[in-house]
DNA sequence: TACTCTGTTGAATA
DNA sequence: TTATTCAACAGAGT
């Protein structure tokens, strides 16, 4: 579930590539729908022979950067199952890979068993459009209060569950994080987002800052989430609110599987 | 074997 | 225009 966090990790992990040349750009095979966007031959033709010199992650997106302006652009959108490793310079590829990135000290490795992600280029001494017209980060100061009173205004007959989902607002929150911040705000998924009174849109704009802000915090510590967090009991058998105890709810609501508090969440 | 569920995006549909 | 449903894909579980 590459969601926020998990996005940022897998930035991090191929950062050790940086300043290394790319010796070669295998992939498996150029039919692959991660490539249905991009030209795979521009793409092998453009990133080989060139120093990996920057990235960046914002939300369920990457971008890295190669050659000495950084002027060839690698956008990587894991999907569903979408997985960065770092392997061997040697390296040999194991079923759903599908790109390898060869540099002289390591193998940078992208795999995805569903192929619901996505591999972006372009080669500009601007930023392409993709990467330029993401929405501002959630941890960023450009994520006001008011961007999210504005957002349930406009979205107001939505469910507050899909309303965290929509990425051109909240960039990086998926499943689990959409019920653990509508938790922590005691705000009920199914409630529409035109129904929230100031005070509500106040606490999902906090929840929303703060559990961001905690998963990014969690990567350096092996992923060990709060027990205090829905998170821990959101999928366990007779799983109990950590706050109150009560029996959890589950049910799809917005089109996704959803577990709540009913009584710290009341409809 | 046949079915369901997973969780993201974007297209189709209401 | 906006909200919901579905298809894309592969695999694990019942």
């Amino acid at each position: 579930m590459p969601e926020l966090a998990e996005v940022e990790r897998s930035r991090r992990l191929w950062e050790v590539g940086r300043g290394a040349k790319v010796l070669e750009v295998i992939l498996r095979n150029r039919k692959s729908r991660i490539f249905r966007s991009i030209n795979p031959e521009e793409l092998v033709r453009s990133l080989t022979g060139q120093r990996l010199s920057d990235s960046e992650a914002l939300g369920k997106q990457m971008v890295f950067r190669f050659g000495n302006r950084g002027q060839f652009w690698l956008g990587l959108h894991l999907g569903m199952t979408g997985d960065l490793r770092v392997e061997k310079p040697r390296y040999s590829f194991l079923k759903h890979e599908h790109l390898v990135l060869r540099q002289s000290k390591r193998s940078l490795v992208f795999s995805d068993p569903r192929q619901f992600g996505r591999v972006l280029f372009a080669e500009s001494d601007v930023t392409p459009s993709w990467w330029a017209k993401l929405p501002p980060s959630i941890l960023s100061n450009q994520f006001k209060r008011s961007v999210v009173a504005e957002f349930c205004q406009r979205r107001k007959g939505s469910p507050l569950k899909g309303l965290l989902l929509m990425q051109e607002r909240f960039p990086g929150v998926g499943n689990w994080m959409a019920d653990e911040i509508l938790w922590r705000a005691r705000l009920n998924p199914k409630t529409r987002a035109g129904a929230l009174v100031e005070r509500e849109v106040t606490s999902l704009y906090r929840a929303t800052r703060s559990v961001c802000a905690k998963a990014i915090e969690v990567i350096d510590k092996d992923w060990q989430f709060p027990k205090s967090w829905l998170f821990a009991h959101r999928w366990e058998d007779g799983g109990k609110c950590p706050r109150c105890h009560t029996g959890l709810m589950r049910d799809v609501v917005g089109g996704r599987r959803t577990c709540w508090c009913p009584k710290c969440q009341p409809g």
